[in-house]
RNA sequence: GGAACGGUGGCAGAGCGGCCUAAUGCACUUGUCUUGAAAACAAGAGACCUUACGGGGUCCGGGGGUUCAAAUCCCUCCCGUUCCGCCA
C-alpha cells in the first residue's frame, strides 16, 4: 500500500513513477483516492466536532443529575440525542468511503525505485552480473549435458511425476530414492549456509486472509493461491507470507533492526495463468519446497541488505557448481509490491534455458504499511524519538528446490550417464556422491 | 468438539454505567543530590487520525447493540488458560 499523505503532497511525482510501470490506469485511480481522501477528512472533522459536543453535554448531564436538577438534565439529554443521530449518519458515510478508498489503495502498485531500468516487459530486463558460463559460453557444454532433467530423472529412477499425477493432479511432482534425498539435502544446505545471520523459523503453511493480504497476494491475485474455504485459510505460495507477518501490528525497537529470518516451507501455487507451460519435469509445479530469506529493516539499511542478499544467493548457486547470471527487473516487469528486484537465473544445459531460481526484492514500506509493522526511531545519540515509522521489508529465495535440482542433474551429468553430487551437499547425502553409474 | 474462567497502557494488575482525563507496582525518561553510580525525592512519559498548531477526536481483544453517557450492561466473533473428549 502506498502512503495517502505522500500521495496528497506529491501526487504528480508518484503518478509519474507509477506511469513508468506502463500501467496508465494509475492516474485515474490516484485521482479517485485523493477525492475520497478529501471527502473523508471533511466528514471526519464534522463527526469529531459533534462527538466533542456530545462528550461535553454528557458531562453536563452527569453534573445536573448529581445536583438533582432532573428537568434540565433531560433537556440537555434531548439535545445530545439529536447530535448522536448526526454522528451515526456521518459514521455510515465514513465507513462506506473509507472502505472504498482502502479497496482502491490495495490495488495501486508500489512506486519503483528511481534506479530501476525502464522497460516494457521481461525482454527488457538487463543482465547486471554475469553470465558466468563455461568456456565457450552456452555452446561450451558437453553433449552428455544436453539431456533434459526429466529424461535423466526417469533413466535414474529418481523422478516419478506420472505417479504424482495419479495421486494428486497434473503439475505435481515426486522425487524418489536419491532424488528425494537430493531435494532435502538442498534445503538443509541452504539453511545451514545462512544460519550465520538469519534466524531459522518453521512457520505455518496455512495462513489467514489478513496475512495473505499483507504481503500483496490478495485481493488482486486470489486465483493464484489455494484456498481452504471451510476454515477461511490459504496455502502459502512462499514462506515470505508468514515471515513478513510475524511482527504485524507490532512496534519494533530500532536497535533490533535489521531482523533477519530464514524458513524452509512448502510453497503452493495454482499456476492459474500458466496452464500448459513448462509441464514437463520440475520447472513448474503446484507444490515445491523452498528456503526463503527475509529481513525487516530501517529504510537506510535496505539498499545494502538488498545487495547482500543477492550476493548470498549467488554464492550458494556457485558453490553448487551451477552457471548463473543476475538480471534486474525493469519497470514493466516489476511485481506489484516490489520497489526493486533482482532475479538470479541458472543455465540448464539439458533443457537449454535460463531458469529463474531466485528473486530478491525490496518492498520499501509497501508491505509494512499493509501489515502495520513499525519501529521506534532513535536520534543521532541513540535516544528514542517520538513517533514511529514503518519498516522496510526485503526477501528472496535462498534456494528453490525444483529448478536447482533440475540444473544439478543437467549440469553435473557425466558421459556415462551418472550425475555427480556437488561436494558441498555431501554432509546431507548419506554417503551418496553420485547418482547412477 | 463440550464446559468453566479470562483478554485493560512495555509488563503485572485494579476498576464492573457519569469524579476513568484508567488506580497501584515494576520497568522507562529527565531533573535534584553524588567524583560517578546506586538509593531517595520530584516531574514526565503511549499509539493513531486530524488541525486555523490553540486544539479536537479515537484506542481497555474485533465487530454490533442498549444509553444523554460504556473498560463497565447485552449479542456475536476471535484468541488464551484449565478440565473433559478426540488425536499424530
Amino acid at each position: 500500500m502506498i502512503d495517502v499523505r505522500q500521495l496528497r503532497e506529491h501526487a504528480d511525482e508518484i503518478c509519474a513513477a507509477l506511469a513508468r510501470r506502463g500501467d496508465s490506469s494509475c492516474d485515474s485511480q490516484v485521482e479517485e483516492v485523493l477525492e475520497l481522501d478529501r471527502r473523508l477528512r471533511e466528514i471526519t472533522a464534522e463527526r469529531d466536532e459533534a462527538r466533542a459536543r456530545i462528550n461535553e453535554l454528557s458531562r453536563e448531564v452527569g453534573q445536573l443529575r448529581r445536583d438533582g436538577n432532573v428537568e434540565q438534565a433531560e433537556a440537555v439529554q434531548a439535545q445530545s440525542r439529536a447530535l448522536g443521530d448526526d454522528v451515526s449518519r456521518i459514521e455510515r458515510d465514513h465507513e462506506v468511503l473509507s472502505a472504498k478508498m482502502h479497496e482502491l489503495l490495495l490495488h495501486i502498485p508500489n512506486v519503483p525505485h528511481r534506479d530501476v531500468p525502464d522497460g516494457a516487459s521481461e525482454d527488457d530486463n538487463p543482465v547486471v552480473n554475469g553470465p558466468f558460463l563455461p568456456e565457450g559460453g552456452i555452446d561450451g557444454f558437453a553433449e552428455h549435458q544436453r539431456v533434459p532433467h526429466w529424461e535423466i530423472g526417469e533413466l535414474l529412477g529418481i523422478l516419478d511425476n506420472e505417479r504424482a499425477t495419479k495421486i494428486a493432479a497434473s503439475m505435481f511432482t515426486m522425487q524418489r530414492g536419491a532424488g528425494a534425498t537430493l531435494a532435502r539435502a538442498l534445503c538443509q544446505y541452504a539453511l545451514d549456509s545462512n544460519a550465520d545471520e538469519f534466524e531459522e523459523i518453521r512457520p505455518p503453511s496455512l495462513v489467514s486472509t489478513a496475512t495473505l493480504t499483507s504481503t500483496g497476494q490478495l485481493p488482486k491475485f486470489a486465483d493464484d493461491a489455494y484456498a481452504i474455504e471451510r476454515d477461511d485459510l490459504w496455502c502459502i505460495p512462499t514462506a515470505e507470507v508468514p515471515l513478513t507477518s510475524m511482527y504485524s501490528g507490532e512496534i519494533l525497537d530500532a536497535a533490533d533492526l535489521p531482523m533477519r529470518f530464514m524458513a524452509f516451507s512448502p510453497c503452493f501455487r495454482r499456476e492459474a495463468g500458466s496452464a500448459g507451460r513448462d509441464t514437463r519435469g520440475m520447472l513448474r509445479s503446484h507444490e515445491f519446497d523452498k528456503v526463503e530469506i527475509l529481513a525487516l529493516a530501517a529504510a537506510e539499511q535496505a539498499p545494502q541488505l538488498l545487495i547482500d542478499m543477492v550476493a548470498r544467493v549467488e554464492r550458494m548457486i556457485s558453490s553448487l557448481g551451477l552457471h548463473h547470471r543476475v538480471i534486474e527487473i525493469c519497470t514493466g516487469d516489476l511485481g506489484q509490491s516490489h520497489h526493486r528486484s533482482f532475479d538470479i537465473e541458472v543455465y540448464a544445459p539439458g533443457c537449454g534455458q535460463w531458469l529463474e531460481v531466485s528473486s530478491v526484492s525490496w518492498f520499501s514500506d509497501y508491505q509494512a504499511r499493509r501489515a502495520d509493522i513499525r519501529h521506534r526511531q532513535v536520534d543521532a545519540d541513540g535516544k528514542p524519538m517520538k513517533g514511529t515509522v514503518l519498516v522496510h521489508t526485503l526477501n528472496g529465495s535462498a534456494l528453490a528446490v525444483p529448478r536447482v535440482w533440475a540444473a544439478i542433474l543437467e549440469t553435473h551429468r557425466q558421459a556415462d550417464g551418472s550425475v555427480n553430487i556437488p561436494e558441498v551437499l555431501s554432509p546431507y547425502m548419506r554417503g551418496i556422491s553420485r547418482l547412477g553409474g
